[in-house]
DNA sequence: AGTTAGTATCGACAGATGTCGATGTCTCAC
DNA sequence: GTGAGACATCGACATCTGTCGATACTAACT
């Protein structure tokens, strides 16, 4: 309530679409507030979007990476680390890693040849509220 | 909180697989607590029945639909009013209203010749909770 | 009974989605 | 530079999902 609750979509959608990685490492960037469920009426390209990020994590090996990922030691998982526990390929569990990257559940961070994943809880905390 | 915390996903996969419609009129039920999220490591089949939930509301005109019901008077609506809001077909309306009521989001109350269909606002917030 | 109106179900179809093997890209060690 | 390992991307495929028109069902009203 404290920041501007009335903007509209269209920033955020362009955030969920493609989020981008941070280039340098840190993520320091606004968390976008979607239009609450609850102020209705929900405009069609609203729900589309509110929508496409909720989709990003109803699936079960998402949710299970998410689940994966918290879990981890220091907050972070690579790739390798999370194949095994998933029963799935590694591009199947890439492919869904890279989901939640678009969507900004998570964020990569490249260190040597591993790629290390962490959650974004602001992003999770923001859709609770948002249904709550 | 006040209520036992630790019950497994069992119960809760068939209340969600079909929602016995309150045959008599009321809705008066256990609402039935998921695993958190946070609680890791999510198991797979918990996280099949939970993201089945999620699915069930990862759909842009079944977030309308939540939305226009809230909004509605007496917090009900027919299915006649909502397909021309929605600018779908009825029997896709009809589809997506058994698809809520299936995982529990809605209940629907027959009068007369028409369906009204309710939120559940519990299940919502049961959900909200979960991903916070 | 017949008619009308509101919903639900059915069958079909196009498009989206999850999955994999094969392959490409990048980084490090030798 | 060569090779090996970690990860991403590509192409293909089967399945799931949203959508509609047609039709069946149910309740009220003549």
């Amino acid at each position: 309530m404290s920041m501007s609750h009335s903007g509209r979509m269209d920033a955020v959608a362009t955030t969920v679409q493609r989020y981008s990685p941070p280039t340098s490492g840190q993520e320091a960037r606004e968390e976008p507030c979607w239009p609450a469920l609850s102020e209705a009426p929900l405009r069609r390209d609203d729900a589309e979007t509110l929508a496409g990020v909720l989709r990003a994590i109803a699936d079960p090996a998402r949710l299970q990476l998410i689940s994966l990922i918290q879990a981890a030691r220091g907050g972070e998982a690579c790739v390798c680390d999370l194949v095994a526990p998933l029963g799935l390929s590694q591009p199947t569990v890439s492919h869904h890693l890279k989901v939640l990257l678009d969507a900004g559940f998570v964020t990569r961070c490249r260190r040597g040849s591993w790629a290390y994943y962490r959650l974004v809880p602001e992003r999770l905390a923001a859709l609770a509220q948002l249904l709550a």
